[in-house]
DNA sequence: AGAGCTCCTGAACGAGCGTTTACCGGGGCG
DNA sequence: CGCCCCGGTAAACGCTCGTTCAGGAGCTCT
């Protein structure tokens, strides 16, 4: 290992193969996409993401102001779908807390399923950006986990959680955390050619999501 | 924004504190750890890392072949010693599946509490080792989740656990990811100044494995 | 035809990177 | 004392980065 060569495998065997027919600025998208996901943001270069889309390292700033914007325009987009599924998904599934609670872990963990590379970049990412950027991506990552909350506690009230204790009360926040780190980490090695299907991995950590809160069950 | 700085905020306030007394080996690991916690492997220079411990940056290659090396070195370091932990701590906990799995989540979720810094390092910034140095550290990971594997089946097959299926079939596998998920990345948002203590986040995260895996209760 | 766009190229810029190298002070040992 | 060598410094080296900029191709509109 001589100089500099240090981090940096080849920039994947994707190099001009993006891009067909889209106009240049979602095959940036794309490609950053990608290459963020596989590689990470500091080592990907603005040539590499570029050149990925059959362009050349310059043509970026007709569309970004700096690779910076770049990234926080995907990831800014990326999580507000997200966001926005969420809340979809508990609006559309009635009043019961575990009805609710079933549709948001299936819909987020199908969602990290599907579109794995935009979850991975979104949630591995974030530090790059500065603050300013950053806040926003937080905020809604914290509406995300009080939708969360939320649910656990109207359960709670009416009796049909019971989620573990300690030292007599329940802590309704750092449970929506791990039921969230669960989920959002799928991203981090679910591949489609896995054993499990989306489907099936959605039905799955309901599952496992339900039980942890103590959900009485309707029928068995 | 003009050129370069994009990244990169102050190197925190951290200077030239580091370093009491310590072997220079030492104080640097220990530097490198803070740093690629805060900011990440990729934007963490050399310089950097020798200026808080106050050396300059050529020192550091009396003690480290490279930048990639010393990286290496405190995430194995780190991997070796939670494999150890997690092995130990479960056979200690005597023949039961269900005090096996507890033992298991206690001491790794401990760990990641405590250690949250290392904890992180090792598991976020693995990827820019190249191939070969990640493979043992891959491996490792393996082992740590087949150990958990292990407990689950014993469970299952002695009827303490009864995980959820899919379509008739448990997964174990993918169960045990989902827990060592849930456990592994409370070191990415859990402070010593949190409303929960460690043994009390231990004893949190324990309880809700034993309930995602279905453990039947001895006394309740 | 020609003006005025939109979008691209390709070379350049300055800065910062990891690493190497020439040099040097000081403690242990013959 | 003279020697050596360990572990440090400071200045390079070669390279790559994000970004800028002058120029030009191809299009639409009058």
């Amino acid at each position: 290992m001589t100089k500099r060569k240090t981090v940096r495998p080849p920039p994947a065997a994707s190099t001009v193969i993006e891009r067909e027919g889209r106009p240049p600025v979602e095959a940036i998208r794309a490609a950053a996409f990608r290459q963020f996901a596989e590689r990470g943001y500091p080592v990907v270069t603005v040539r590499d993401i570029m050149k990925a889309c059959g362009l050349t390292q310059g043509a970026l700033y007709n569309h970004f102001r700096s690779k910076d914007e770049l990234l926080h325009d995907i990831i800014t987009s990326t999580q507000a779908e997200l966001e926005r599924i969420c809340q979809q998904a508990v609006a559309e599934a009635g009043d019961d807390p575990s009805a609710k609670l079933a549709a948001f872990v299936r819909a987020y963990v199908m969602r990290h399923c599907r579109l794995r590379v935009e979850a991975l970049v979104a949630n591995r990412e974030i530090s790059w950006l500065d603050a300013n950027r950053v806040s926003d991506i937080r905020r809604s990552r914290r509406a995300i986990r009080d939708v969360l909350v939320g649910i656990l506690a109207e359960g709670v009230a009416s009796g049909v959680f019971s989620p573990p204790k300690v030292e007599g009360r329940e802590d309704l926040k750092t449970v929506a955390m791990a039921l969230l780190d669960q989920c959002t980490h799928v991203s981090m090695w679910y591949g489609p050619g896995g054993r499990l299907a989306e489907e099936q991995m959605a039905t799955l950590y309901v599952e496992m999501a339900l039980r942890s809160v103590g959900a009485k069950r309707p029928t068995n």
